[in-house]
DNA sequence: AAAGCTTACAACCGCACAGCA
DNA sequence: CTGCTGTGCGGTTGTAAGCTT
């Protein structure tokens, strides 16, 4: 689908909208590469597209980025989301986090199309593949009686994690390693915390532009 | 076969926040 | 302290493709 789409080509102010070509891609990418992510606003000056900043991040951020993955929500993957969400609400990108290679449209966007319709008729919900109310009840009531305060994660969000990200290998071992260690009862060491969240860092990238708000953002759902 | 409906997803918008001069 | 800029986030929209009637 995507590219195919035929979104008029909106020039505004001298910026482009609408979908991306593939030269488009092509110029993001190669910038990317040689200037690396952030300053985005410099895209334009420094790449010659005609795409204001925020137009660039998120074709890089939810298209072009190499270490997404393509390809359809796994059930694994639906469970994480459907108890993360139920832990978190609306929070997008925070649960993103935990699932590796997907973005917070990704999820928000899966999130609508199968979780509000399935809000609406309970009946189908209870036929699924996900979790019932009932057995999300028993999860929520086990997230909220380790409540993350001493940097646990209940083991059965550790186990779809472990099945969805089992190797060790290559981009996903800094993940891993971030889920063992919160699984680690040992884990509320906080020396150990924070490696795992440099090290989750350094996974995703370009550490050097990690925002303190970043960092508060993804350790404040577990404290 | 055609019309209407649903799903999937790329992309935009507005707001909030952090950092910096 | 204040205003500006850059960035991130959540909500929303638009449209192609697929499905149903």
């Amino acid at each position: 689908m995507g590219s195919h789409m035929s979104w008029g080509i909106i020039e505004e102010e001298g910026w482009r909208k609408g979908p991306w070509t593939s030269e488009e891609d092509r110029l993001l990418i190669h910038y990317v590469r040689t200037h690396g992510e952030g300053r985005w606003n410099s895209v334009a000056r420094l790449s010659g597209l005609k795409r204001n900043g925020k137009s660039c991040r998120l074709r890089w951020v939810n298209y072009l980025r190499p270490d997404l993955k393509r390809g359809q929500i796994t059930p694994q993957e639906e469970n994480i989301i459907l108890e993360l969400h139920a832990r978190w609400g609306n929070r997008w990108s925070t649960i993103a986090r935990s699932l590796p290679g997907r973005t917070d449209n990704e999820i928000k966007n899966y999130w609508r199309t199968h979780f509000k319709k399935k809000e609406r008729s309970p009946s189908s919900h209870q036929q699924s593949q996900s979790p019932s109310s009932l057995e999300m009840k028993g999860m929520m009531a086990l997230l909220e009686e380790n409540n993350y305060n001493d940097h646990k994660v209940p083991s059965t969000l550790l186990c779809s994690m472990a099945n969805l990200y089992p190797t060790t290998s290559e981009s996903e071992e800094g993940h891993f390693y971030y889920y063992s260690m919160l699984s680690n009862n040992n884990a509320s060491n906080e020396e150990l915390w924070w490696d795992g969240l440099w090290n989750l860092d350094d996974v995703r990238g370009d550490f050097s532009t990690t925002t303190k708000a970043t960092l508060q953002n993804l350790v404040a759902p577990y404290c």
